[in-house]
DNA sequence: CCGTAAGCGAGACGGTACGTCCAGTCTTCTG
DNA sequence: CAGAAGACTGGACGTACCGTCTCGCTTACGG
């Protein structure tokens, strides 16, 4: 788990300087609690809570836990969510291929299994779905799990101008979304279904070259 | 307001077949109640509040309306949030322009303004997000707003496939999502931030000429 | 049961002129409820809960009740406590014997019985040891109960002493305690079992007379 | 401060018969914890708080003192409360007068004093409510401290039926309710306001006397 | 044009969850 | 080992809404 579960401040915060050598007294906090009452939230959601339905009393409840132990590590249902979230998170796949296309491919795919794949999708439609709703915590969630995704694009993209492989009279950000965007569409607006094995390499490609019938037979 | 305002039931379940000549007995529901609700969630979400402080208990006391009036109309929170999200609708624009590209400028120039534009994002992050969480609404939303806008775009793709101007060795509803999809990443992904002038314009052109750079100056 | 119960602020304010044509909107309060929330306290504190132990979450649980339909009626523990004592209440018994020492008897054991004796003791322990030590609450009790038995014992010794059955030397009211101080005693000091059969006559008789041995065989 | 306040056992249990050698290894118990508890308690009361207001925490916290150290000395609150209650007693007055009037005068006295005074009022009011709701710790407060009043109040009296000063015609704790009892009348049913001066011989002349108007000018 | 059925605002009903506080116990570190 | 600090589970606190249910009206229709 995220290190901000300890540091119910930091969770909305986002900066975490690490307090250093605080005075640490009395009994310290319990790391099997972390854990549980994360992993209550998870069991609920699965088994089909909805936001409305996840009740702090319900997820000390499941998670064996006393309401204060809850809400001694997170302020509310918000940072706890936060949290949740980011204890989904994966590392981003190395961006180092041949080909800027190759990379873009990995990324896309990334996307495709972590974040939108058929398996968390209630989860995740339940848990962005609140995240949304709260603009701090969009703001948050933009912070610590979005802006690395969409940096880790745009530095491909701008490697890609640089060798040539990606045009440069259109702003590097506006052309990162035409990436994104399908990936996101296919997940929210149809239905969340999972999404098919070879989406990523079908929006690389079709993006790269274009809705337009190409002049010649093939593109290279 | 849409009739279904008028039927719970039919509210969520889409088909409306009108009971005919139901005994109309006693005093009518009365017009005034109706709106004066749905205008009462809207002042709501535009004071910025978020959807759990969103209470059937404050919409009504807004309203100036007993809280059985409100329930009378609608079957709870979720009905109630359809209408209002109908409420919100407006017509598609008339997609009959010179060239496919003019007719997918106008479409997602629709969507920037209805739907994704500044003065309805509070509102509208708040109400989507809601009926994201909840299957069953997202369906219902999805069989009366989604639904008409994705297949007037591909109409116009398809159009573009007869005349030419679309490559064919895709299928359609990969390509639509290549449209939308970078207009949502902007509205959901980047802050919400009100979408710029030239935005539609942006897409549809880069997407129909790809992402690579073009062999020759221009796509003729 | 008293209508204080009906009314939270008469209560403790103890005054009470009635809002008479109060605008009557809403449901109308149950009188149900009322009841059954005060059986609920007797029922709890006679199967041995003490003050501690006896919740509102607990008493609204044993009435069948809300929570919010309890603290809708009263303002907190304190205010129905009041209601619970007051709900105990008798009638005093008339005073208009043939001699003021006849009257002072019924006096006392109207206190013995109702009050202090045997079956009501556990309640009465509990709930006056609850009053004793809030003094609003005591000075309302005060109020309320005890100054009307205390004004009628005042009565029949002031008829007494126009009569001559009683001593004029003394201020009257230090004479009343002579009367009730040895009941109180008994039930408060001596482990509130109940009080024997004959101890008012006794009480009263010794009383009169006086605890030095009287010089003649009767005070004729 | 009693010494019970160190075996939190014999608290309750009331006999003492202290450990012995009970092996004393490691650091021994702070004395200055035990007072400064007795006294967080005196404190906390004194500034207004009522029973249920004052929280094992609370004193834990105006002691500067860990919990666990209170509960290290104390089983609960209600053991505590009877160590604060001894904390408050003084010694009987010596009973050794030249009339058994006098000694009643003092006994009385001394009851007017500590215990009913106005000093100690909210104090006791406090404690003695609390002690009366638990039978057990009424039980236990009898023992220790009311049983030595009364067995004084007792001796006297049998001392007075034998020099002929108290008539022998009533059991002996009958007549000895007689004079405590109005005392209690006072300091309990009057508003708890503090006792006058005189109050002690009034009501011990006045018991001896009766109430009845003697026959003759003075009881000779 | 009058009865009556359904509407209306108001608010009480039994519940559940909120976020806080305390009971009593347990666990760490420091003296 | 005692002590302080403070986390632990558990549960009550008083408030706010939930969705349902009366109340005493008012309103329009249909007989």
């Amino acid at each position: 788990m995220s290190r901000a579960a300890r540091d119910p401040q930091a969770a909305v915060a986002g900066a975490e300087p690490e307090p250093v050598a605080a005075e640490r007294r009395g009994r310290p906090r319990s790391a099997a609690a972390d854990s549980a009452i994360i992993e209550a939230v998870l069991r609920l959601i699965e088994n089909g809570a909805s936001m409305g339905e996840l009740s702090m009393e319900g997820i000390a409840r499941e998670a064996g836990v006393g309401k204060a132990t809850v809400y001694r590590r997170w302020s509310g249902k918000d940072a706890l969510m936060l949290d949740v979230m980011r204890s989904l998170d994966a590392p981003l796949p190395p961006l180092d291929g041949d080909s800027v296309r190759d990379d873009l491919v990995s990324l896309l795919e990334f996307l495709r299994r972590r974040g939108l794949a058929k398996r968390d999708s209630a989860l995740l439609r339940t848990v962005v779905s609140h995240v949304q709703a709260h603009p701090e915590l969009w703001e948050e969630y933009h912070r610590s799990v979005v802006r690395a995704r969409n940096e880790a694009l745009l530095a491909v993209l701008r490697r890609g101008m640089a060798t040539g492989e990606i045009r440069t009279d259109r702003p590097v950000d506006t052309l990162a979304d035409l990436f994104v965007g399908p990936m996101l569409a296919r997940a929210f607006l149809h239905r969340w279904k999972d999404l098919p094995e070879g989406l990523a390499e079908d929006i690389v490609d079709t993006v790269l070259d274009g809705v337009r019938p190409r002049p010649r037979a093939a593109a290279g």
